[in-house]
DNA sequence: TCGTGATGTTGACAGTGTCAACGAGAGTAT
DNA sequence: ATACTCTCGTTGACACTGTCAACATCACGA
């Protein structure tokens, strides 16, 4: 009886979301403003401050999307891997650059902490946790291992690599000496991981 | 002759290059506005837009001096250190991360081609390439050689370590896993660094 | 029937970057 | 000396931002 009698408030929510992912993936994160997010979606102004207490709690709703999805980036990679630590950890960060590259927006809100504090968002924060564990587990290292440890540090130091990497191919500081293309940039990058990331953890 | 007679224009230009790192260490990227720089230095408005052609116009002559004081950074921990291309490397590197903790948001502003984006401002693309080949050579490398090429791998794998690590640190990443205070934070970096440095180099 | 809470609206406010217009003063050519 | 131009400074506007306040609508439970 009458269930089409007007938007939901999910669809409201959603199509909110989805301006947001729309104007961040268009013009980066600079052209995310609330005020042009709902005009996106077609509400007021001030309807988005129904669903998102600020600015900040959309961009970490993104950003926990993003810990989603590269969380699932990674999982497929180990999972065509040879079942051997070097070759999961080659293909992990293979993925982790893979996804960067093609998600570049999403990937710096993630880890910028002056766009969305982690400390504020325990959902978000859950999600990049899943990733960490992800990475640690896969190098064979017990999760609850404090982080100070030694045994950490093969997995800081891969991570690291990865992430810098990932970073300075991101903000063009190696030039277009990786190629122009998405796919060649993508394999040099991963030549580079490849080759180094078993000295790392062995 | 009246040398007094008013503040001369390198005056004006040095009071608004001054508040704008102000105001950067003191609130953040963010806060650092063109009127607030403007009412710290004591002038209109509009008057840094006669030295300055935008934002981004200072924050490049902002983002430059830091990699002049990153070079200085480096050169020097190299200088202490032994005469191996291994401890030279380390040293690099934990200089590399301690200019990154001193000066965080110097360093984001270095890093982030959307906030300063160095193919329109050539003299601090110079400055940072000269830090690029103080990292290729201290690793004895050739400057010339292509950076398709194998041989610069190393210098890749070792700069993206460094810059993954100094990166996650910053934002907070790897938690106060690290310790609370600068100098634990600064220890356990370069205990990471020291220790697989080498790895990626031989 | 009467709140009451969720959801939406419009209006305001202070803040921003930047363009336009203007003025004081120095230097320079006529 | 006069007139012109250039540099450096001003004030005033403009459109835009995030967000607070106030108000309207409507479903639903007491």
């Amino acid at each position: 009886m009458a269930v089409t009698k007007s938007i939901s408030r999910d669809d409201v929510r959603t199509s909110i979301l989805e301006a947001s992912i729309a104007l961040m993936n268009e013009g980066g994160l600079g052209s995310l403003s609330m005020r042009e997010v709902a005009r996106r979606a077609g509400v007021s102004h001030q309807a988005p401050y129904h669903y998102f207490t600020d600015r900040e709690a959309i961009l970490a709703e993104l950003a926990g999307d993003g810990f989603d999805r590269l969380y699932d980036y990674m999982v497929s990679a180990i999972g065509l891997a040879r079942n051997t630590i070097g070759d999961k950890n080659r293909a992990m960060g293979e993925a982790y650059i893979r996804f960067a590259l093609n998600n570049p927006e999403v990937f710096r809100l993630m880890f910028r902490c002056e766009m969305v504090d982690l400390v504020r968002y325990p959902e978000a924060k859950a999600k990049a946790d899943l990733c960490f564990q992800l990475v640690t587990t896969t190098l064979g290292v017990n999760v609850t291992v404090d982080k100070k440890s030694p045994e950490m540090a093969p997995v800081i130091a891969c991570w690291s690599m990865a992430h810098g990497l990932a970073t300075l191919m991101l903000e063009g500081k190696l030039g277009e000496a990786f190629g122009d293309t998405m796919d060649q940039r993508e394999a040099a990058a991963g030549r580079i991981i490849g080759y180094y990331a078993d000295r790392l953890v062995k």
